[in-house]
DNA sequence: TCTTATTTTGAATTTATATTCAAGAATAAA
DNA sequence: TTTATTCTTGAATATAAATTCAAAATAAGA
């Protein structure tokens, strides 16, 4: 009995993902959807119940993926300073300066979603506590190392900074330049002993 | 001849501000404003033709009024160094942790904003280069009197990437703690001989 | 006071967007 | 096959937001 899902939901959600990327919450309207993934509004009610749960279904997609692939990064075999450059790499140049999905996804929704939207805020602000708790675990070890001087604390919270800066000061100069100083910069203070 | 405008276009304007800058552009209503300014909707499509024109007009008054505010604290007669003190408690301190008006308008609108609005997104890439023009001169003047060793280009860049950057860790965290740490680092390096 | 230019009003209209739902289609167990 | 179950369709409906416009109001020069 029962006739089976025809669509594959995470490309539906990867679809309407890009699509809130680029243009905002607000200013993606269901046809927009319906119209990128072919899937009939009735489909996308049934699945989804509403606008605000499509958008909470990709925001959890975003942010399990996200922390898988940052995972993968930072505890790959190896150096881990290297893994920590690879890191700065993939969030600062490659996230930043990408044409079609620039930037992150959650620091646009976090400056916008307005401060009624209490359960979407959340949800962001623990990626972020994951996030940098990862990164945290890194440079810890890195200093047990003797790999760094610098305090974990303290460097984790002046690497986010620089990344969310970086993001704003791209989407306004374009420089990719100052993103790869950026890079460069936090890597200096890092390896200096 | 002919009738006076009756309200203040300066007043209705801020009113409007503080809409967009609280909801953002596309979850401002005209209805938002036509019952925070009590203007009825004609009189608004006379004055600046449709939603758009309201808000780049508002644009337009913030633009101007801070960097008219930046200029005044920054040529203010006194201290070179602490005029750029004063710069960052109101740039990183008093503008983003303001419970109200949080952050800066503009920092929303240009993540937010779809790259098709190209002429909004100009405007506020001019005001950035102002305002970087203006710190930029403050810097190079206190070098010049031997007050800082730091390169006025890169340092700016560099102030200027720690205040996006606050702003982002701010509406993440709330930590003001933090805030008041990046000002206090940055006047460090700056003093630092 | 009359006239003319301009502003104000707000209901009506248009346009856009979100959501529902009844009818039809596919699935696989019985 | 039959049947119960779930999925799909897309036009219809509901809701909300943007915009228009004709009529009324006002200011000040003739």
């Amino acid at each position: 009995m029962a006739r089976t899902i025809e669509y594959n939901p995470k490309e539906v959600l990867t679809q309407a993902m890009n699509l809130f990327w680029e243009k905002g919450y607000k200013s993606t309207s269901i046809q927009d959807i319906v119209t990128a993934t072919k899937i009939k509004p009735g489909s996308i009610y049934a699945a989804y119940g509403n606008k605000e749960g499509i958008f909470k279904a990709v925001i959890e997609l975003y942010t399990v993926s996200s922390l898988e692939k940052v995972t993968n990064i930072l505890k790959a075999d190896g150096d881990i300073l290297e893994n920590i450059e690879e890191f700065l790499n993939v969030a600062i140049i490659t996230a930043i300066s990408n044409e079609i999905n620039n930037g992150c996804l959650l620091v646009k929704t976090l400056l916008v979603v307005s401060h009624k939207d209490e359960k979407i805020q959340e949800q962001i602000v623990m990626f972020y506590k994951q996030l940098e708790s990862i990164l945290k675990n890194s440079i810890s070890k890195a200093k047990e190392r003797g790999q760094t001087l610098v305090e974990p604390d303290m460097f984790t919270t002046f690497i986010f900074s620089t990344i969310y800066g970086s993001h704003v000061h791209y989407k306004t100069f374009k420089q990719k330049k100052i993103l790869e100083q950026n890079v460069a910069l936090l890597m200096k203070q890092l390896r200096a002993l």
